[in-house]
DNA sequence: TATTTTTAATAGTAACACTATTATATTTGT
DNA sequence: ACAAATATAATAGTGTTACTATTAAAAATA
């Protein structure tokens, strides 16, 4: 999929971070160098040093952008959901049924993702890979209230709100979109973590994606009057 | 709720701890400490250092007992699926029409935690908390699938499984029981975390207990033939 | 009572998170 | 074009953490 090949940029919470990483050559490399690390190792074995080390820096000039690891992790999960939401709104762009606008929401927000070749820099398949495994770990911890004041989950409450306008639109009565999409959100991405390492965990049915099936399945049924 | 007043004890599988903590009088305090220190300060916060100095002993100490803090974390995460588990068996024992089952299953795997005189040393309610903020940082690393091999797991699947049987004597047909569970257990977590630390993302109602109801509708109506 | 065995404390090491300072490159003004 | 100002990155640290080897003390057993 590709809507305006390469000549719009993902905006980012400039509060996450202490120099725009977008705004030089070593800032890019952080970025792609802290995806592929993450990836790679994991979020808790993942350092400063080690990726300093992968993109021939140093420590040191690292700090000079995140403040520590957690504010790099938000900065790569902020990006996501601003990209997702940005993928959300072409995919309902002119299309009026509620319905539909709803089918093509749940699967936006549950089928697998693809390489996206408008942001060539972002290696989108890795990226949510790293959400599915880490980006809870933003949130579950002591200082989210301080977090939440500086504005890091606008992007994600963004997100939510334009799946249950749709959801309101169905059924006005319905009494908690905000549940019914964020347990769809977070629980695709469980599930998909669960199908790849615990499967014991899930329903794994070949030749068909049960995720997005599920819950396209559980929403359309939970918002029926 | 009281059923066997302190005669019984939830058995833990001995892969995740290197002496047993129930054998000995420090070994108790580590738990008790430990739940106590995590709950207060976070998982990441938290040092084997920081708790062998809050209950007067020594960090060596501590790892006579547990590899590590992860090991630890595990612990009692493995306790908890156990005492639910346990808790779960109580209440549907004895009772025979299926729907009044689920109901009592889904309420006991959603509703607020009470303390449980049974087990006097451990304090459900902070472990609850800890369950919530901090559990899914077990599987949600790299080393996921040798923990599954040792099976720290098995009493989380246990206790879905046992929900799942139910859903299968009501709709027998129904392909994703799994992921209706797993879902709702970490949904249920997600939502009290939510609703205390970042309440725009959910729909919070007075005097009413939103999650459990959330929950108790969602699955009805995702079995119905 | 002497001898094992169990249990806990001391005293370390390597790696990590983070910072103060210095060096180098780039930009800007004249 | 060149010097001054500014931006950028590297060096070299500090305190803390995760974890361990070794020694000391206590308890159990012969």
């Amino acid at each position: 999929m590709e809507y305006l090949g390469g000549k719009i940029s993902i905006d980012v919470n400039d509060k996450v971070f202490l120099k725009d990483p977008r705004s030089s050559k070593l800032g890019n490399k952080i970025i792609e160098g802290a995806i592929d690390l993450i990836d790679e190792i994991g979020f808790e074995e993942f350092t400063f040093r080690k990726l300093a080390s992968s993109i021939n820096s140093t420590e040191a000039s690292v700090y000079r952008y995140f403040e520590n690891k957690h504010n790099l992790l938000v900065y790569l999960t902020l990006w996501y959901w601003g990209w997702l939401e940005y993928r959300l709104v072409f995919r309902l762009v002119n299309v009026e049924d509620p319905y539909e606008r709803l089918d093509r929401a749940i699967k936006t927000l549950t089928e697998p993702i693809k390489q996206d070749s408008d942001f060539t820099q972002i290696d989108e398949v890795k990226l949510n890979r790293i959400v599915i495994s880490e980006s809870s770990k933003i949130y579950l911890h002591k200082l989210v209230e301080l977090d939440n004041s500086h504005g890091f989950f606008k992007p994600y409450k963004d997100l939510v709100q334009r799946v249950c306008d749709i959801i309101l639109e169905i059924n006005p009565g319905y009494k908690y979109p905000h549940m019914l999409i964020s347990t769809c959100i977070e629980g695709a991405h469980h599930q998909r973590f669960f199908a790849e390492h615990l499967p014991r965990l899930t329903d794994i049915l070949p030749d068909e994606d049960a995720v997005t099936t599920f819950y396209l399945d559980l929403i359309k049924k939970a918002i029926q009057k």
